[in-house]
RNA sequence: GGGCGCGUGGCUCAGCGGUAGAGCAUCCGCUUCACACGCGGGGGGUCGAUGGUUCGAUUCCAUCCGCGCCCACCA
């Protein structure tokens, strides 16, 4: 491997220092190719990694810094063990957050009804927002992330991750944008993507349809309502039910309890009368309502939650909706030509009260109503409750019916736990989040949503000869045209002229989830369609680095994907990793006010520092933020530096490795460097750490301390010769060993005596390690490890008499047991400063101090 | 309600069947010829609780308590 015995000049500074590394390696490494991937190498030489794209329009934050650490770490050792690493950065710029961004910046709407403006250009400082077309909203979209991701390359770069520049994606570039489209054609194509209008999960703010897994739930003050509903005409009475929605009694189609429910079973098939309303429903037995819950009887409404869906859909009720896409109460016309009633002039006059409301402003609304008709029982008693939302919205959702494009996930649900299995994780637990997810899929993968920056659905309508646009048919590109935007372009056979015209085409003016285009990353990076030589020799990748919040988002569908367009898993291991906590072991998140700036953390502690704590954080757990630790990294480099120009002050003459201590000390380090590789080759790259930072300590504190001596000649030129080659063969071990986690320091002190860069070098052996001491000497490891005990004693003694460390011993006694350091008691005795040394059977060693203390 | 993870010295964390470890903090000492961005040393814990298995448990099993996260059809 490198041969130590190369004539090679040494050059070194005379105060080393951590300062300015960053920006200096950061260019040599640039300036040759240090990284750089090789494309002709085959697939079992490559390591590709499948890199999270940042938001760009967000910031980046210690969080981020934190897990690209632990990919970094990966990337280094995979390539220092002689991997091709094809290790691109992405930016992702798709979607909301960088919409309004540049609605904001550039003060213009997007309205994809406009015509394409070539050479258009946004005008200094708009009065008011100027609506644009689709494709100039983009090209605005994509100025603008240019200037954010310039930003993010130079954290990256500063933080030293070891990425292909020159290999940059973005989720809405053209290779995003074809690959999203040409896979959706496919789905299409093989029947896995379909088109329905049906109630769907719906941001009143955003105004589009959401997905199940952008949902979270948000505990929110409620109350329930106690409600009667008046019997039929053959069986006087009331009914009560309770509810936590009153506003939705004119979108009330049924009422529901448990088939075994005694108390209801009577009024099955029969029908009573909504309050305020008049309007005649069914009562209905379903095993889904729970006779616990309220009065044990349900009302159903169009739609008030999922389990409305789910009874209006197996119970084959009729839709009476309320609720704008907006989420205000939409004009109703009840009696004769509109709603169904028996009283009409008091339905219509009730509804005029809430008709243009929000839910919220409706429900108290409706309460008074309530309260003046009697229907009211008591007084609603408040309770918190969970109530779903879009995970960046503000309002509760609610659920509209209307057109929209799915991916068939549910029947897929035993092939993605087979995946999941397959899949190796890191940490193995995070497997049970997939399973957890999987497991809980309530329906397929609403992809469609009604947004403008994103990809859109490559597709368009022909509209009849009544204007009627006819979704059953649509019209699809070629996919050689892909990308294409429908909002702009024309399907084969028509004239621009013909959009939204009868006869002639309309564009589908929804784009996809952000998921949908992240759920390919891996085909993106690789250039699937546009250089399938690349993609056949990146995937499946070996790699998928992420977070473990988005597991259910981010990984299940990049599974699915993969799994349907290839029949593969899209990669062979997800290293999971953690969040950042702050001292509150809350998630550091730009909402609390506590984020770090992280330049200011790299130029505080050095990148070196924050890698080391960033390394020091396992697979999958949520780590403190501990500028403590930075602080430990840092010294660590320091070390490093300092301990590499004691090894180099002096590195002749150089010879065979004789003695007891040499031999003892490469011994060790060679089991070492067993370990860490085993670690590292499985993801542990924290255990990696703390081994190798363990043996460097005592590497420094007492191997150096007692060979220095020797090494300075005190003993004659074969002791410091052996001394002075064992040394080498450790500082070329442990450098690369710290490699991955100081990609700074340890490249600064290769390049004072080593050719090339340490980062191309290849990983440490445990053979090459021993080689000049043919294969290892267990006998010498006892002796060091009897002689760094007893320097350990020695110096437990001086400390506690308060005497120099330099003290002079006159006559050291020391128990037998030390006895087996002997063969070491030259070097030994030079480091205690002991003249005498004497074995005697007793317990404690025994020290006779000399006058003098500088007789050494 | 289900699942997962975690509870070890003041703090951050290792360990995981054989009478407790590290770093930081704290205290004491040292201008030692690689390093004062340093070196050496001391003190400090009944390993969340209770049972069980075992010759022996912080380590395995069960139950419970606390914290966090994920998921759930939440009228």
């Amino acid at each position: 491997m490198s041969d130590l015995n190369d004539a090679h000049p040494i050059a070194l500074p005379e105060k080393p220092a951590l300062e300015g590394l960053e920006s200096k390696w950061d260019s040599r490494w640039e300036a040759e190719g240090t990284y750089r991937f090789d494309r002709t190498r085959a697939r079992h030489e490559i390591y590709s990694i499948d890199t999270p794209p940042p938001t760009v329009s967000g910031s980046l934050h210690v969080g981020h810094v934190f897990s690209y650490t632990h990919t970094d770490v990966i990337a280094r050792f995979q390539r220092m063990r002689g991997k091709v690493v094809f290790y691109p950065m992405g930016w992702d710029d798709n979607g909301l957050p960088t919409e309004r961004r540049v609605q904001n910046y550039y003060g213009v709407r997007c309205d994809p009804s406009l015509p394409y403006v070539p050479e258009f250009a946004p005008p200094d400082k708009p009065e008011r927002p100027i609506s644009i077309s689709r494709p100039n909203f983009i090209e605005l979209c994509n100025r603008l992330t240019v200037e954010d991701e310039k930003v993010f390359e130079q954290l990256w770069r500063h933080l030293g991750l070891s990425v292909d520049w020159s290999m940059t994606y973005a989720t809405i570039d053209r290779g995003a944008q074809r690959a999203s489209q040409t896979a959706f054609l496919r789905l299409l194509q093989r029947g896995q993507a379909y088109q329905l209008e049906a109630p769907t999960l719906w941001d009143v703010d955003f105004r589009s349809a959401v997905a199940q897994a952008e949902l979270e739930d948000r505990d929110r003050e409620g109350a329930y309502h106690r409600l009667r509903f008046a019997r039929g005409p053959s069986s006087p009475g009331f009914v009560e039910i309770e509810t936590t929605r009153p506003e939705l009694i004119p979108a009330c189609v049924a009422l529901v309890a448990h088939p075994d429910d005694e108390r209801y079973q009577p009024l099955f098939g029969t029908e009573v009368i909504t309050p305020l309303f008049g309007v005649p429903v069914p009562v209905k037995a379903h095993a889904l309502a729970d006779p616990e819950k309220g009065s044990g009887i349900a009302m159903i409404c169009t739609f008030g939650d999922l389990t409305d869906v789910t009874w209006w859909r197996e119970l084959s009720l009729p839709v009476r909706a309320v609720i704008q896409p907006n989420g205000a109460f939409r004009p109703v016309a009840w009696g004769d030509r509109g709603w169904e009633t028996t009283d009409a002039p008091r339905a219509q006059a009730a509804y005029d009260q809430l008709a243009g409301l929000s839910p919220e402003k409706a429900r108290s609304r409706i309460v008074q109503l309530l309260r003046e008709s009697g229907d009211l029982i008591g007084d609603p008693r408040p309770i918190t409750h969970p109530v779903k939302f879009f995970e960046k919205g503000d309002r509760p959702l609610e659920i509209i019916t209307s057109r929209q494009w799915f991916i068939k996930t549910t029947e897929f649900r035993e092939a993605m736990l087979e995946r999941g299995r397959e899949l190796k994780w890191h940490p193995d637990y995070m497997r049970h989040r997939l399973e957890n997810w999987v497991n809980g899929l309530s329906g397929d993968w609403c992809v469609s949503r009604q947004r403008f920056f994103g990809v859109p659905f490559p597709v368009w309508y022909p509209v009849g000869a009544d204007g009627v646009v006819d979704y059953s048919r649509p019209l699809l590109p070629d996919e050689a045209a892909l990308p294409i935007d429908p909002s702009t372009d024309v399907p084969t056979g028509y004239t621009a002229s013909q959009r939204d015209v009868p006869n002639g085409f309309s564009g589908d003016p929804d784009i996809m989830d952000t998921w949908a285009t992240s759920s390919l990353t891996p085909q993106i990076t690789g250039r699937w369609l546009d250089d399938p030589d690349l993609f056949g020799r990146v995937f499946p990748m070996d790699l998928r680095p992420q977070a473990h919040d988005i597991i259910r988002t981010w990984l299940f569908s990049t599974v699915l994907r993969a799994h349907l367009e290839h029949d593969s898993l899209p990669w062979s291991n997800a290293a999971i990793s953690g969040w950042v906590l702050d001292p509150d072991r809350k998630k550091m998140s730009k909402s609390k006010g506590n984020v770090v700036t992280p330049m200011a953390l790299l130029e505080k502690h050095g990148s070196d520092g924050v890698r080391y704590w960033a390394a020091s954080g396992r697979p999958g757990a949520d780590t403190a933020f501990e500028e403590n630790q930075m602080k430990v990294g840092r010294r660590l480099a320091m070390k490093l530096l300092n301990a590499a120009r004691f090894a180099l002050g002096a590195t002749e003459p150089r010879g065979a490795i004789v003695e007891p201590l040499d031999r003892g000390m490469l011994t060790s380090l060679s089991a070492l460097v067993e370990d860490a590789t085993r670690h590292l080759d499985a993801y542990d790259y924290t255990r990696a750490l703390e081994q190798t930072e363990r043996f460097f300590w005592s590497f420094c504190d007492f191997y150096l301390e007692l060979v220095k001596s020797r090494r300075y000649g005190d003993f004659g030129p074969e002791g410091a010769a052996s001394a002075n080659s064992a040394m080498l063969v450790a500082l070329s071990t442990l450098l690369r060993l710290f490699a991955p986690y100081l990609p700074f320091v340890t490249e600064e002190v290769w390049s004072w005596w080593r050719p090339g860069s340490v980062h191309r070098s290849p990983w440490p052996v445990p053979g090459e390690v021993v080689a000049a001491i043919a294969g290892g000497d267990r006998q010498s490891a006892v002796v060091m490890e009897h002689a760094e005990r007893a320097l350990g004693d020695v110096r437990r003694i001086k400390a506690l008499q308060k005497k120099p460390v330099k003290a002079v011993i006159a006559r050291a006694v020391l128990p037998m047991a030390l006895q087996p350091l002997m063969p070491a008691a030259r070097d030994f005795q030079a480091a205690a400063h002991i003249r005498e040394l004497a074995f005697e059977d007793i317990e404690e060693i025994r020290l006779d101090f000399a006058e003098e203390s500088d007789a050494a």
